[in-house]
RNA sequence: GCGCCCAUAGCUCAGUUGGAUAGAGCGUCGGACUACGAAUCCGAAGGUCGCAGGUUCGAAUCCUGCUGGGCGCACCA
């Protein structure tokens, strides 16, 4: 709230100067005003004027002394504004201001931070979409933290969230799990069957083959392969579709939509993207395949869409796919890739090209891979080999919180280790519970406050709420008296919680979900400053109630940041 | 070889889309509990922001080249 008033101030400001004559009529640079590095040199500036300079023909500092002498904001706003450094304009914030943040957060709740800027547009997100032939793998759980949170940031924006995972029950890699499924079955009765070439190697392949032994008995053994591989292949879908919905239940993730790729091929919508490509010239015959002319969509060469065995390609099927979605009316699609699939791009976009399709409505959203470290020894993973750490595993040693958190805390474009060893110890080491602490020391003073004399007091005169958890009454703090916050510690606790709604506009927008754990660990830190030295329950009421207030709006701040992360705030540890 | 991503404290990473003296966590060293939770707080040490140029009032941030790493360049996904 307060960037954008002075970013109106100085724009007002800049106008009244050219009025005046004290700068010339020249168009005015997008005025940025940020929180100087550490609020040392001020509350908050802006270096409009640096930036205003040139077009201007002035000094730096003369432009700026200009915009200050032009400023016309109210003393219970700011209580200085000054020229400082190359030409900086500096803006302390008065008291009064800082007050009427806090009656806002208490008015807003839990819809403090949320902004209109999506205005009810639709997006889609679809996200983790692995393939169902096993167990999800930690990676999964990097995509998915990634695709839920920004999908809570984008509906905090006001945009229309659908979350998606797109099911792929169709194409080579599930037939090879039949196949898997089909050996196991097989010498369960003592049978023979080679191990298919590009079998699953893990476990949990001769799981499913024992379960359709237990179901069906030895039925399959003489029936016609097709209809055996098909029996195995649903069969398989459905347990594996089962323990994957579970997982990331767990993991706290729930989908809008689960959208089968077979149903793309059951209802003629790859048959008639191809034809459609076919019919613009876009696909040839060679070698036996047919080719998709990519490179006239800035692929570096043509790919086969259909091998010469019939098996149409993959992303045969996603191009029909993305157009479904937007079909649906989406104005907007995401797809959370890991960075394997960057190659997919040109593929997919190309062929929605083609096909008359605006490709910057979809937007890849790429995030490195990760690695799990034991021990500071990296270990390679590999699904085909059956060598990996399944996301359930992870989320049973280290639990829903600090796996969230963790994969939240890196920048997706940037490869992440796992730290399994640290990630087990379960300690303080983990930087979640830095943040969880503060929020259970919050919920411990509303306990306190419940048997204090002070706090007695304040639920007799309404400002504590005596029901429910605690905590303030929102009512009551519009007319409260803030003007005991004067401590340092306060007042940069309440800086800090203003800048919620700019990290949710920034993390949204740009696809930074780190920034929320940043944010998370910036608030607590400066929780636990105001707890270290103000006490809040004092028998000085005034004092008490005015800091209760502050308590509960940073408790409402990190209940929100810990909600859209999807981490939990204990009221106790 | 070509394309994308990356390189910041001993380690793991931030760095508000070009701003003022580059920040945290862990680790190391030293302090703080007879009042609301010490899973906390305060302090110290630790940096040629991979290298070299360039752009300008100003660069960790933008451009070029180089070095070093990750990923891709399948009739796999």
């Amino acid at each position: 709230m307060f960037k954008e008033a002075l970013r109106r101030y100085l724009e007002e400001a800049a106008r009244r100067a050219v009025a005046r004559g004290a700068l010339p009529d020249v168009p005015l640079p997008p005025v940025e005003v940020e929180v100087p590095r550490g609020r040392r040199h001020a509350d908050y500036a802006s270096s409009l004027p640096l930036a205003l300079a040139k077009p201007a023909g002035r000094p730096p500092r003369e432009v700026a002394q200009a915009l200050v002498d032009a400023l016309e904001i109210p003393p219970a706003h700011v209580s200085r504004a000054e020229v400082a450094g190359a030409g900086f304009v500096n803006f302390f914030l008065a008291p009064a201001w800082l007050q009427e943040l806090l009656r806002r957060i208490h008015a807003a709740g839990d819809r403090y931070g949320n902004r209109d800027l999506g205005r009810g547009q639709r997006v889609n997100v679809e996200f983790v979409s692995a393939n169902p032939v096993g167990p999800l793998h930690i990676g999964s759980g990097r995509n998915g933290l990634i695709g839920d949170v920004l999908s809570n940031l984008l509906a905090a924006l006001g945009y229309q969230v659908t979350r998606e995972y797109y099911i792929n029950d169709a194409g080579t890699q599930v037939h090879n799990l039949a196949l898997t499924v089909e050996h196991h079955y097989f010498a369960s009765f003592g049978r023979e069957r080679p191990f298919p070439a590009d079998g699953y190697r893990g476990e949990y392949a001769r799981d499913l083959a024992r379960k359709v032994a237990e179901r069906d008995a030895e039925t399959w053994l003489d029936r016609p392969e097709a209809e055996r591989l098909a029996a195995f292949r649903d069969a398989a879908l459905e347990q594996i579709l089962a323990e994957t919905r579970q997982t990331l239940e767990e993991f706290g993730i729930r989908y809008d939509l689960w959208f089968s790729e077979r149903t793309l091929y059951d209802q003629g919508a790859v048959d008639r993207t191809l034809a459609a490509l076919r019919e613009k010239g876009l696909l040839y015959d060679h070698d036996g395949a047919v080719w998709f002319r990519s490179t006239a969509f800035g692929d570096d060469k043509d790919r086969v869409i259909i091998r010469s065995s019939g098996w149409p390609m993959y992303y045969a099927a996603d191009i029909p796919y993305h157009l479904n979605k937007l079909e649906r009316g989406f104005d907007h699609l995401i797809d959370v890739w890991g960075v394997d699939h960057i190659g997919d791009i040109a593929r997919v976009k190309g062929g929605l090209a083609a096909l008359g399709v605006d490709v910057d409505r979809l937007e890849i959203l790429l995030y490195q891979h990760v690695r799990l470290r034991n021990e500071g020894e990296l270990l390679r993973m590999s699904r085909r080999r059956g060598e990996y750490v399944s996301l359930a595993d992870l989320l049973a040693a280290v639990g829903r919180d600090a796996a969230r958190y963790f994969f939240c805390m890196y920048t997706p474009s940037v490869p992440m280790d796992f730290d399994w060893e640290l990630a087990r110890k379960q300690s303080q080491d983990n930087p979640v519970y830095y943040v969880q602490y503060a929020h259970a020391r919050i919920s411990s003073i509303f306990r306190e406050a419940a048997e204090h004399p002070a706090g007695r007091a304040l639920a007799g005169s309404g400002l504590l709420a005596t029901d429910g958890e605690g905590g303030v009454a929102p009512g009551a703090v519009q007319g409260a008296d803030l003007s005991p916050l004067t401590h340092e510690a306060e007042i940069a606790l309440i800086h800090t919680l203003a800048d919620l709604p700019d990290v949710i506009e920034l993390a949204g927008l740009r696809r930074e979900p780190q920034r929320l754990c940043a944010y998370a660990r910036e608030v607590a830190e400066a929780f636990h400053g105001f707890y270290t030295q103000c006490r809040v329950l004092s028998d000085d009421a005034g004092l008490s109630g005015a800091r209760l207030i502050l308590t509960a709006a940073a408790r409402i701040v990190l209940r929100r940041t810990l909600g859209l992360i999807g981490v939990s705030a204990p009221d106790r540890m």
